[in-house]
DNA sequence: TGTACATCAGTGAACGCGCGTTCACTGATGTAC
DNA sequence: TGTACATCAGTGAACGCGCGTTCACTGATGTAC
């Protein structure tokens, strides 16, 4: 039952983005092609008529996951100033929440062991995400500062994502919260 | 052929160290038994012999990860001081390392997804660590802002491996030290 | 201290399971005329 | 525009593999007397 272009293309668009909500869930090593075939509504057997390999949708789930990061980013920003951003991010909603918003602080540590393909893709995500935080994107300064809050940003996600449950929790993105405000 | 006492608490301890070491260097989930008990030079059979199960051994790995990189974090720092201990952390010598030191970076994410017995022991390796960072670890607001400083770290250290062979991983291992140095 | 027996550290085969990938098959869609 | 056939999206079974865990077995160590 061969399926329309248009049909096929929007397919492809569901796996990369049931990917992406995956491994922002559990992480990488635990998104198999099966729980990510059947999270898009179908089997596994269909997804190399999509895709080279597992690599190359890991590599395209980490771009998507990183482009709805900073799109939230630079909306709130947009409307609300940088230190709503940086407040909206390091929240206790963001830390909770059942799909996490940014991949980085959701599998940094596992992208950083992953093969050349996915830490190409890491490495786009992150950025966009300076990118998007940077007070003057074309400055390397403001780049190179956007760079280091964004450091402290996913390590005090990660911590409080560990402490979750403990008063040190909410303490961390406070105190994150308060050092990165201008 | 039963082992001694002896022998046999030693062998314990090589397997934690084993998977202390495997831990850091592939992550939580690529850890697999076999592996760890041929590192220790044993079969993976008698694992059970020294654990509840697999989780328990994770913990204790992560422990005994965390115990060794805040050793050494205390070490630099008693003898050349705290920013030196910030420099090595930051240094692209342990970013290369084959073995990374400080497990928070090396799987911290991964961490902070895992079980309650797992996240447990990450919590008490963030306890020591911001111990041995803290300026006075008795001052709850030096401990504090030794917890951003932590969360930097790791971040930093992440962003760091993810660009490896970029020049922006040596600028963020920079940027990242100037910001913390005091 | 010596003896008899219970304990148990470590081995290696086995289990059921889920993984990434391949493949024959289907029939609706795409295309060449 | 209509027809004939090639294409190919998606299905579901199959593959070889490594996983965590269990188990029968071994013989040296530990212990009770």
């Amino acid at each position: 039952m061969r399926k329309s272009n248009k049909e096929a293309a929007e397919t492809r668009r569901a796996i990369v983005t049931a990917a992406a909500d995956h491994i922002r869930r559990t992480g990488i090593a635990e998104a198999s092609l099966s729980n990510v075939m059947a999270a898009a509504g179908l089997t596994h057997g269909g997804f190399y008529k999509h895709f080279r390999n597992r690599e190359q949708l890991i590599a395209e789930a980490l771009v998507a996951a990183g482009g709805s990061s900073a799109e939230m980013l630079r909306q709130v920003r947009a409307k609300k100033g940088r230190n709503a951003a940086l407040d909206r991010y390091l929240s206790p909603e963001h830390r909770d929440a059942a799909t996490p918003t940014c991949p980085m602080a959701a599998l940094g540590s596992e992208a950083a062991r992953s093969s050349a393909e996915t830490r190409a893709a890491a490495a786009a995500v992150i950025e966009e995400m300076i990118d998007a935080l940077a007070e003057n994107p074309s400055s390397e300064e403001a780049r190179g500062e956007a760079m280091v809050d964004y450091a402290t940003m996913i390590g005090a996600m990660t911590l409080a994502r560990i402490l979750s449950g403990t008063p040190q929790s909410e303490e961390i993105l406070e105190r994150a919260r308060n050092r990165l405000h201008r």
